[in-house]
DNA sequence: AAAGGGTCATTCAAGTTTCAACTAACTCCG
DNA sequence: CGGAGTTAGTTGAAACTTGAATGACCCTTT
């Protein structure tokens, strides 16, 4: 911002954010465009590939999936549909619960997530961890650590500010 | 990951990764919620209106600002297109190239930009420079300012690698 | 001055995401 | 039990994004 406009943020805070930005509006459209080169996948395929493998038996109920990747039932439900129809993902409904249903992995989903994370993880390496030195990495990885716990639904505390009766 | 597929990156890396996707999934979505909220802006709209205030003539050609908006001439077309309903930009030709096209603030739109910059600061400073102590926050700029610089197009450099004969 | 090859911006069609219902099933409590 | 209130997940339409195709124009070359 010049003196166009209210002050802002210091200098240095400001270069500070403008480097974020950056970052935030390039890297995972580079990871993403990459993945799609070299396996077909979108990040978000790829992330729910991974989020399922990770589960103690291979599979999630719905909604924990949608939480864990950040994002909506609705657009979760979207997604696993599509890929169901790409043979990577399959719903199972849950015993227990009967309006519930778990994602798992197909064979296929198994083989293109062991096929595409080397190649990924290549990526994340040369745009970014390769980038950094590990001091540098250090220190990032605690200041993000900060922020994004900060940014977390937060439990409780902040639900209700101290004006509220409640 | 667990065990169950490749190595990755090491345990202090991925600690790392982790803690910067968290960033990039949540940070954006919140001021995003804030901004629409206190003044009925998208992030995307918000980051047009500075561009073009922060342009010398505060007019900009739509190329210019596709390009510093990290963003595709098709989509910028379209927001543009949004924008202009709502009445806070317009479209001017431009007088020394008929294809192209400047696009500039309406009163309302300074007026937007205005009303919102505060709110915005101030959420920026809420949810990330304030969580940074003075030192972490000069480290991320570096390191961000490197990882930002390699993911950049890169001019020339890259495009022909040594074995090329240009 | 006409041809060829570029660039600027918009449009189209296809895909994705969002938003607001909606159904079905579960829980709790009288 | 039985009905109010919740929760899990889906649906369909509208809004948005994307990439390719298009149209209009500019620039160099011959």
């Amino acid at each position: 911002m010049t003196d166009a406009e209210p002050r802002w943020l210091s200098d240095e805070d400001q270069h500070v954010w403008r480097q974020i930005i950056a970052v935030i509006n390039m890297l995972p459209a580079r990871l993403e465009r990459e993945l799609q080169r070299t396996h077909g996948l979108s990040l978000h395929d790829y992330q729910i590939l991974v989020q399922i493998s990770e589960h103690p038996r291979q599979e999630v109920r719905l909604s924990d999936l949608a939480e864990a990747t950040q994002q909506s039932k609705s657009r979760l439900s979207h997604q696993m549909t599509r890929m169901e129809n790409a043979g990577l993902v399959a719903r199972r409904n849950c015993p227990t619960d009967r309006r519930g249903a778990y994602a798992v992995l197909t064979e296929e989903g198994w083989d293109a997530l062991r096929a595409a994370a080397p190649t990924h993880v290549e990526s994340v390496r040369e745009h970014l961890m390769d980038v950094m030195t590990p001091a540098q990495k250090q220190v990032v990885g605690e200041a993000f650590g900060a922020v994004a716990a900060k940014l977390r639904p937060a439990a409780r505390a902040t639900v209700c500010p101290s004006t509220e009766e409640c």
